[in-house]
DNA sequence: CTGAAAGCGCTTACAG
DNA sequence: CTGAAAGCGCTTACAG
């Protein structure tokens, strides 16, 4: 008859609990549990004890015991602004997914930290990297001059969409000025000339490339500039409704444009609404297109033309990247991982596109 | 001429490290660096070299020999279907939200388990609960029969609408099916007789309780219960497009609904498209509900009268009701936290409802 | 090949 | 009051 089971009330099973119920060293558990070659001299029988007494006292490895002894938590870390009033969100959203899944494919959680603004919380990155996590993704993270002092030493960093380029971090992009130029040239392609451009945050790269591919095609269309088509927005549906409002108002009764390029689909949301408050109809008044191909685009009406930003890819190769440059910096090596990945984007068609109406409608007054 | 400071090339600052620096012992360092009371018989000058030392050597405590030797990770975790598709995600997101802040304010992380599923992925809860996380919020857990085969037993647990009560988890949950009455009732107060409800995946509790206010408000405004006008759905809004649809196509030529009670603003989102694709003006030619108010019914146009649930609110909630379990359980004390917490709900008034149109509109042929 | 010991980096309980 | 020691639960490097 076995000795009976020493209950430790509230806590949970160790090593050391499941070796005594089946007899053995908590070494002989751990080399058993963890399939190390070592428990390949361990008999069947006993191999097969350890493992029904692990069972029976429910045992399950302390992961910061663990993470102690092995220098490795197997969780990765996302840093990201997420706002409150969604607006930013399902660009999050779907990053967080891809990283998410792409995690538990690895065999690794997830922890969040949530900042409510890079300028503001740029401070706090390296007090997440406390060795609870293993390295870091940064979600479109803005550290301004010598981003350098924010970055922590220790702990390998992948950034998607980062605003400018940080020393010693994996930067993954997407072709932004290329993906403007290209719905722009589509926009004039329809026959449509007076393209008015909703900017994002001016200053913002992202906000900066989709302005040059907007007059890269331009240009390349010899269409004229016109500075009165170019306004100043920022990335968020209430900017693009207000942005779209006023330009209404300071040009009532002139040209309607033909179309509207707006930096992000969030952008289009906000401008819609005040193109539909105005009276005007999409698509058949105008044009509009957005920019990311979130959620947003396929839930207005009508659905958004957009330029697809491949999120949940990008946000999985960063994973994966995350975790060969985690690896490499245990085991001391140079990384073989490349430093900079870029993605492509791709028009998506819906439906905000239409040849402009003839003859040109006016704002209404 | 202080002794050059011992550079471990690849490795983070320990106590020890800071400890030598300074010229005191690891334990000194713990002290003043924690604020322990102890500390207050280190003198000021000592106390300020190590403070120095500190952050000379970006010393950083490391969180997993912290949670070793507190039995506290500081961290909690979240478990929830991500879904792929965008469906759920709007409950999700904003359920999460509020945990991360709550989490953020009380000094905690929070880590994301995500799940495909719960009838398949029920039994990996357990595996979370290795020590990484204090304690666990279940966010709509479907456990089925005998649900306390799932749940570990050395981890404090909070469930927001779990389906069903589960052994030892406190419940958060909302007044849903007196939501779903009141919601019924106003479509009642504005003249409508027929109305249709779309339901939720029949079983779960949240369905049920939906249809239970529905008959319920109609039992109460005296008008016979048509088993016409109750159809079977999910909650999700491919599903709603598609019951509507066919809704539509079973019943063209005959007299159209006065409005539908959707279980969902998911699902509001569907029947909508459905219903614009068949010609049908909401809310001239029939009123339309949801029930959620997440950021879909904020986006759709028009915008969705609907039943507010405060998921931030309840989400927060649950942080510090779980907080304080974990700290009940540290303290090995009863849980002074309630086992049960319900929500009250709030009908939002948008632009889905008028009175019914007169002459009553037939379903398009 | 194998098993007892040392160590991961921190905190806490306890002897001086 | 104070500081050296033991311990958290695991893994790994190393002596037998």
């Amino acid at each position: 008859m076995p000795s009976a089971p020493r209950k430790r009330s509230n806590r949970p099973a160790t090593l050391a609990d499941v070796g005594r119920e089946a007899g053995v060293s908590a070494m002989a558990v751990s080399a058993v549990l963890n399939g190390a070659r070592t428990s390949t001299r361990i008999s069947r029988e006993t191999r097969a004890r350890i493992r029904e007494a692990a069972i029976k006292l429910q045992y399950r490895p302390n992961a910061a015991a663990r993470a102690l002894a092995q220098r490795r938590m197997n969780t990765i870390g996302v840093a990201a602004v997420i706002n409150e009033g969604g607006e930013f969100d399902h660009y999050f959203l779907e990053a967080f997914n891809g990283v998410i899944h792409s995690a538990a494919l690895h065999n690794q959680t997830t922890t969040v930290f949530a900042l409510h603004d890079w300028q503001r919380d740029a401070g706090r990155i390296g007090s997440f990297c406390d060795g609870r996590i293993d390295g870091l993704i940064l979600i479109a993270p803005i550290l301004g001059e010598d981003p350098a002092r924010y970055l922590p030493l220790h702990t390998p960093l992948v950034a998607m969409h980062a605003n400018g380029p940080l020393p010693g971090v994996v930067g993954i992009d997407t072709d932004e000025e290329p993906g403007a130029f290209q719905i722009v040239r589509e926009l004039v392609a329809a026959g449509h000339r007076r393209i008015l451009h909703i900017t994002g945050n001016r200053g913002l790269v992202g906000a900066e490339r989709r302005i040059s591919g907007y007059r890269r095609a331009l240009e390349s269309a010899s269409i004229p500039f016109d500075p009165d088509l170019l306004v100043a927005g920022r990335f968020s549906s209430v900017a693009g409704c207000e942005v779209m409002q006023a330009w209404l108002q300071r040009h009532a009764g002139q040209a309607l444009p033909d179309a509207v390029f707006c930096a992000s689909d969030a952008i289009a949301l906000g401008a819609l609404e005040a193109l539909s408050a105005a009276g005007l109809v999409v698509p058949r008044d105008l044009s509009i297109v957005g920019f990311d191909d979130t959620l947003a685009a396929r839930t207005t009406v009508p659905q958004l033309t957009t330029v697809r930003q491949p999120i949940r890819a990008m946000a999985m190769r960063a994973v994966e990247t995350l975790l060969e440059r985690i690896q490499s910096h245990l085991d001391q090596t140079v990384p073989e991982a490349p430093s900079s990945i870029v993605f492509p984007v791709e028009i998506v068609h819906r439906d905000s596109v239409l040849p402009p109406r003839q003859p040109r409608p006016k704002v209404p007054a």
